[in-house]
DNA sequence: GATCGCATGTAAGTGGTTACATGATTTA
DNA sequence: TAAATCATGTAACCACTTACATGCGATC
């Protein structure tokens, strides 16, 4: 690992251990749950740059005993930690150019049928439908806890944003496929 | 390289080539145009899958004198290609989670002033804003032609697609940073 | 006594990108 | 004559995922 260079999933480590102390097993479910929509990571990255961070001393560590099977490690952010994790944080984020397979296959819609391309649009619709339901239920429970965290506005904003994105993508599905299906011509 | 497994990658190849005969360089080229807004490919990776699709004899090479320049290699899709291109259309497109460094910095605000929170949403919101601009040009572009070209609703599809996204997006940034400007307390 | 949740970790593989090397032709 | 466009290719690196290995305690 070039020792030089630090990566955003280091700072999305860094940014959940400054919210709190955390295991490995911990961040990979606020993955999981809280940042589900927009961030993911796998034990086999996470294990490997909790221990680069802390070489560098970002993070501290702190055996505890564990209630259910064996000693976890908790790891905390440090004063350096902080101060390398906010500077990354005031930097402005640079456009990346996703890969969207769905797009991608509905690009090549020509070469299909059109049941099938209208199939692909509905399987997609029903993901994002499935996703949908997720968040809300995700939003609904934060907000009724009254949190006074003062993350709470912040983890709300990026909930609405994925809520957004998905109703628009669901209602551009539902044009879509009325569209398709209007259409005449070509392979049926 | 695993001989075994086909990656999407190389179905995009094989796509564009069934859509007409290229060069490495203008496959290039159009990833960069025309799937701009849902993929992108590195020369990096496009020459060593063309030679990999034509070792597999999923298309065929023809060397042509070129007006500028060496000589060039044009490739096309052959019956055993198309074969498992059309295979790999007709199957469902599994979901991705995507990684939005954008968010990834929302979602920790806390730790920012509100001030670089705002400035953050609305970096982000101006760079969607030039890809909007850049896609609903290339739709009025490609509208111009009035194309008769059977792929032509599929193409409108995705960058329909792509705007109502881009849309919805600076609409939410809009209106999150109102809510932001009228927020109080916290890190002023 | 099997399986699930907690907990940590590694080795091998994957699917790329970046930077470079090369070279012809056209345009400014 | 410098730079841009056309054109092909490779070596080195990168960041991550997958699958596996291990093991405790609680539940079914």
């Amino acid at each position: 690992m070039n020792p030089s260079v630090r990566r955003d999933t280091e700072f999305a480590i860094l940014g959940l251990l400054a919210i709190s102390p955390k295991t490995g097993y911990d961040i990979k479910r606020c993955a999981e749950t809280t940042l589900a929509h927009f961030w993911n990571e796998s034990y086999g990255n996470i294990y490997p740059l909790l221990r680069r961070l802390h070489q560098d001393g970002l993070t501290k560590k702190k055996a505890v005993a564990s209630e259910k099977g064996p000693e976890k490690i908790v790891y905390s952010i440090t004063a350096d930690g902080m101060s390398e994790f906010l500077e990354w944080l005031q930097q402005p984020v640079e456009p990346v150019s996703p890969k969207n397979t769905f797009l991608l296959k509905l690009f090549f819609g020509q070469f299909s049928n059109r049941e099938s391309v209208v199939q692909l649009l509905q399987h997609y619709r029903d993901q994002i439908s499935q996703m949908q339901t997720f968040l809300s239920h995700k939003l609904r429970e934060i907000r009724s806890q009254e949190s006074t965290d003062p993350g709470f506005p912040y983890w709300e904003l990026t909930m609405d944003c994925g809520l957004n994105s998905m109703k628009s993508i669901t209602r551009w599905c539902d044009r879509s496929i009325e569209k398709l299906e209007k259409m005449s011509g070509g392979k049926e």
